[in-house]
DNA sequence: AAGGGTGTTGAAAG
DNA sequence: GCTTTCAACACCCT
C-alpha cells in the first residue's frame, strides 16, 4: 500500500502502536527483504533496541531506534500488523518483531518486493537510494522554479517524470493520475512542452491531492479486510484512476486508459488535451 | 486457461 | 548521459 498518503497513514498508526516498545526477538523468513547484511545479523542488531520514533520520507518508513534506524519500503504489497506475539503467522508473513510486552509487529508481503535496511541514525538520507531523491511536495522548496529546473529539458512524458522519485518523492501511479487530471495536463505531454501555468497547477495539485488523501487515510485497493492492517477511504474520492469508460466528473466524456512508461494511465481526453 | 495487469523501483539495455 | 524496458513475485481478471 505504498504511496505517500498510505505510508503517512501507516506511520501515524504505527506511532500509536509501537513507540516505546522493546524488541526482544526478530525472526526473518524471507532473506531477500533484508538488504546488505544477513538476516541473522539484522536480527542480532535489533535485539534489545527500543522504538523511539516513527518517521517518513517519500514512500520510505523509518523506525528510529536507540542505535539504528530501520528503513522500510513497502513497494507494492508490504503491510504491517500489530498482533499478540503468540498469534499465528499469516501466509505471507516474512518478518516478525517480538516485543517485551507480549505483543509483536508482523511484516507481510505477498510479492516479497519490500525492503528493510539498518543504518546509523542521522545517516538515513545519505544511504544509497535515498541520497538522490527529490523534495517532498510539502517542502517549501517545492516550487515552480524547482520543478522547472528538474524537468523542463526532459523529453519524457510528465506522467513518468512525476513518478520519478528523483524529481519529487511520494507520488505513485494513483496520485499521478489524479494530479494530472486536476492540473488538466495530458499524461504524455513532455517536460519540455509544459507551460508556465502547467507548472503552477502541478505544484498546487500535487499538494492538495496528497493532503486530501492523507486526510482520508489513503487509498485502499485490493486489500484484505482483516481489520488489522491499515485501510483508508480515498478510493471513494478518486476521479480518474481505474475509471476507464466512466464519465469524467468535470465534462462527462468517457475516461480513457492508455499505457505510459508501461504503467496504466487514466485521463479525460477532453479535459486533458495533448500540448504538442 | 494462458497471458496481461497490478498502490514500485533499480539494473540493464538501447 | 538520458530514456525505456524488464525482472523481482504472487495473485486476479479476462
Amino acid at each position: 500500500m505504498p504511496e505517500l498518503p498510505e505510508v503517512e497513514t501507516i506511520r501515524r498508526t504505527l506511532a500509536e502502536q509501537v513507540i516505546g516498545k522493546n524488541i526482544v526477538k526478530v525472526e526473518v523468513t524471507c532473506d531477500r527483504i533484508i538488504q546488505r547484511i544477513s538476516p541473522a545479523e539484522f536480527a542480532a542488531k535489533l535485539a534489545g533496541q527500543t522504538i523511539r520514533k516513527m518517521e517518513r520520507f517519500g514512500k520510505y518508513l523509518f523506525f528510529v531506534l536507540d542505535e539504528f534506524t530501520l528503513i522500510s519500503h513497502l513497494r507494492m504489497e508490504g503491510k504491517y500488523y500489530v498482533l499478540p506475539a503468540l498469534a499465528p503467522a499469516g501466509k505471507y508473513e516474512h518478518v516478525k518483531f517480538s516485543f517485551s510486552d507480549g505483543s509483536s509487529l508482523r511484516y507481510e508481503d505477498m510479492r516479497k518486493f519490500g525492503t528493510m535496511e539498518l543504518v546509523l541514525p542521522g545517516t538515513e538520507r545519505t544511504t544509497k537510494g535515498l541520497c538522490a531523491m527529490g523534495l517532498e511536495p510539502f517542502d517549501e522548496g517545492f516550487t515552480v522554479a524547482y520543478l522547472k529546473e528538474k524537468i523542463q529539458k526532459s523529453h519524457s512524458p510528465i506522467k513518468s517524470l512525476l513518478l520519478d522519485q528523483k524529481n519529487v518523492v511520494g507520488l505513485g501511479n494513483i496520485y499521478v493520475n489524479e494530479v494530472l487530471f486536476q492540473s488538466r495536463i495530458h499524461p504524455e505531454t513532455t517536460g519540455s512542452a509544459l507551460k508556465e501555468t502547467d507548472y503552477a497547477h502541478l505544484i498546487e495539485y500535487c499538494r492538495s491531492v496528497l493532503k486530501d488523501a492523507i486526510e482520508f487515510g489513503g487509498t485502499t485497493i485490493r486489500s484484505y479486510y482483516s481489520g488489522l492492517g491499515v485501510s483508508g477511504n480515498f478510493q471513494d474520492r478518486l476521479l480518474v484512476h481505474r475509471k476507464k469508460g466512466e464519465p469524467c466528473p468535470r465534462c462527462k466524456t468517457a475516461i480513457e486508459k492508455i499505457a505510459v512508461g508501461g504503467r496504466g494511465t487514466y485521463f479525460c481526453p477532453k479535459c486533458q488535451k495533448k500540448e504538442a
